[in-house]
DNA sequence: TGAAAATGAGACATCAATGTGTCATTCTCG
DNA sequence: CGAGAATGACACATTGATGTCTCATTTTCA
């Protein structure tokens, strides 16, 4: 029971926060379906709610992160299945980049999944599949921009979770433009 | 000066809620170089200064959306064109788009914007130019989600305003993808 | 079953943001 | 210049969120 509780209160609060960050610890406690009483013992101030949502939002975005890469041959299907996982883990990926500077100096705050990104985008720039006249920032960005905009379809109903992968990482790589007009 | 200080305010709020909707009063007072005296004068209370800084963004997402849209030849030009103006008002379109439902039922929040530019993207995909196996609603979230990126990258100075927009369209059109595989 | 753990309910105190006033100072413009 | 507008600097009350505490109830598990 311990562990489901606090993972309960830890999902509500990355739920709640990723749309709105200044929601109150009682919303938090109503949608995890605990009494404010239990929130403040497994987190007694704010802060230490705030900390511990943004390391398991690292850790959930880290592991699953993992998981998806095993199997892939090129960087750009690396990209593509780690779409796929920010995708269903939008809650997390929007909690963590919804405000670039909210957790700047954090000590839970750790770049490294940027950096491995990064990395993965570079590599697939080497290898020809993204396009290296554009700056791997950039790429970044759009990247999860594009996470956000498929969870955000896929929390509104517009679009079914499978659909919203395909539709993402094939915008990602291809836009959506027409396809016959000429490419820069 | 009257004038000059309400606007002050207004860009001031726009500019912090853009990126945190819990700044406060204090913090857009300090933002606007005018003491909260002052701003509590202009606005009596928060929900009126909300109210009347979504009534200016929408008002200027409109007015610079339409200013862009002269010359244009084809939709896919005023795509470009509104993708542009958006960037040059990056603010404001976080402002409003940051959290979709913050003004869900606020009698200024107008979605003729969204409609406007729907009408564009259908009439796009009409003429060829955008991608017609693709939702509308899809393309809109995208047209937006790069604009956030590109304005997100200048105002950390990741790019330069004119990169950003050349290849914020460039990606919108033709993704970030080297181009030599297969589009869909 | 029965003790220990976990939780819920609620009464507070505290604090930061907000809202309301007054008064002195600064500025604008005839 | 000088009156009126605009502003800044406070003091203060109000309010909602937060933090602390106690006690009754429920759940878990040996």
């Amino acid at each position: 029971m311990r562990q489901r509780t606090r993972r309960a209160i830890l999902d509500a609060a990355i739920a709640l926060w990723s749309r709105d960050f200044s929601a109150s610890l009682g919303d938090i406690a109503e949608r995890a379906a605990v009494s404010r009483s239990t929130l403040h013992r497994y987190f007694p101030e704010r802060q230490a709610l705030v900390d511990a949502a943004l390391a398991e939002a690292v850790a959930a975005i880290e592991r699953e992160g993992e998981k998806a890469l095993v199997g892939c041959r090129t960087a750009v299907d690396e990209l593509s299945a780690l779409m796929r996982a920010g995708i269903d883990n939008g809650d997390a990926i929007l909690f963590l980049f919804s405000d670039p500077n909210r957790f700047a100096g954090n000590p839970y705050w750790d770049e490294s999944e940027d950096e491995d990104v990064l990395g993965v985008i570079t590599r697939a720039q080497a290898e020809g599949g993204i396009a290296a006249d554009v700056t791997p920032g950039w790429i970044l960005g759009v990247f999860y921009s594009l996470i956000y905009t498929a969870a955000e379809a896929i929390a509104s109903d517009q679009l079914p979770r499978h659909r919203a992968v395909d539709v993402a990482v094939r915008t990602f790589l291809h836009g959506v433009g027409s396809g016959d007009s000429g490419a820069h």
